[in-house]
DNA sequence: GATCTACCTG
DNA sequence: CAGGTAGATC
């Protein structure tokens, strides 16, 4: 099985993009973050032609998320956001099992900068993350998507320009390891601990091509899952793509038994 | 020599349907309208490399028009809008010299609605053009562009919808008919009698593939250059691409000699 | 730099 | 329906 995660900023301009890579990359489970549609606006009717199903939880203009799976595939157990969530909080979270694998797509708040209220905002959605995903660590849980969090200095071109922004900041990579602490491994680092690699290039400044990035789009697992990993990848040809998303997919295969 | 009129409803957006016309139609000269640029914007380096000079005079969000001319070929006397007009005013007039020939490119108000301002000032527009044409009538002259009027009813898919309107309103096509008492020719109805063609079609409600269209974009010629042309036309497939103007190209075709 | 919401014109 | 603007977010 290969579950795959990618922040497409915004699902509507990026369609093409999206279901060429699908067609490419064949994942069985897909999450999406920062689909910025409501769910009724949500392009099903193109999903499902590319061969997929959407459990969806969107809003307009901001955030979003959404967990494709193959036809064949059931997933079950949706929820959304997290339990100790408002109603009318920033829709950042869906979860789903697959094949007795749980799968926590989500969505993590950017923080805007460190003396913003979002900041703060961003730490507390960490920490109740934490106690959501501490009753699902005894079934196989990959917990992916769009943390907003470069785990370790390996993880940033340059920590000098990223020391004092929300993305590298010593208190919200503290903050993810306290997430962590309950029993979470970042399954990239795991299977490649020298890589340098990036799953997201800011638009700006040509960063892409000077590959200036940081590797903010992780798939952390428990002890049960990472057992059951073959390997873990960051594709970077969609950024390439015309039109791209500034984030491209990282990809979890699992091992065929 | 082959003069064209063409209303690119924003000429940015309509660069690669713009190259690849030029390529196919070969024209020597065309009068663009809304442009929709200023001209520290406009795409100088593209329109060099498709082999051809432009004279422009934009602004941004409307109105705007560009003369372009084929390499060798050369463009003198420019003027830029009306002698009536402000130096503040929409700019919606550029005219120059080709080969002896009086090239005078305009972008007619559309005039909003009949209870309008906006009417009262294309109506006005359209005297103040009468007045500047009449200076030119001794040479060889050609007015295109888009007039924001249907001549005739045979220039209206449907006259019952449009007789209310600002573009077949009989107060338009009588300033229209003033405009040309001068000794302009409606070159296209010339030496088309009965075609009902149009040149442009709302992008609305399928308006085009119905060929719900008007003829609104001329080109008017006096009796000096009217003995020059061969023949008129409307070429619809740039109507038919993939994010098309919603008009199409008129082209005027000299004599060889 | 590339999304979005809005509103404005045609 | 398809251009444009501005201001906001990331």
């Amino acid at each position: 099985m290969r579950i795959a995660s990618w922040n497409v900023n915004s699902i509507r301009p990026r369609m093409e993009q999206l279901t060429s890579w699908l067609v490419r990359a064949k994942p069985d489970v897909v999450c999406l973050q920062e689909t910025k549609v409501e769910d009724d606006k949500f392009p099903m009717g193109e999903i499902g032609e590319a061969g997929y199903q959407a459990a969806i939880f969107g809003q307009k203009t901001y955030n979003g998320v959404a967990i494709l799976t193959r036809f064949g595939l059931s997933l079950s157990d949706v929820q959304k956001n997290l339990t100790s969530d408002e109603a009318d909080a920033h829709k950042r979270l869906i979860a789903g099992t697959v094949d007795g694998i749980r799968i926590v797509n989500v969505y993590v708040p950017n923080g805007q900068e460190l003396s913003a209220p979002a900041y703060q905002y961003k730490l507390d959605w960490m920490s109740r993350l934490k106690a959501d995903l501490s009753a699902h660590m005894n079934e196989p849980l990959i917990v992916c998507g769009d943390f907003n969090v470069a785990p370790e200095a390996i993880d940033v071109h340059n920590t000098k320009k990223w020391d004092q922004s929300v993305l590298f900041h010593e208190t919200v990579r503290a903050r993810l390891r306290d997430v962590m602490s309950i029993g979470l491994t970042d399954s990239f680092r795991h299977f490649h601990p020298d890589a340098k690699e990036f799953s997201w290039w800011d638009y700006r400044l040509g960063a892409f091509k000077r590959n200036w990035g940081l590797r903010i789009d992780l798939a952390l697992v428990n002890e049960a899952l990472l057992r059951k990993i073959k390997d873990v990848s960051i594709d970077r040809t969609p950024r390439e793509a015309e039109r791209p998303s500034d984030h491209t997919p990282v990809v979890v295969d699992l091992l065929d038994n």
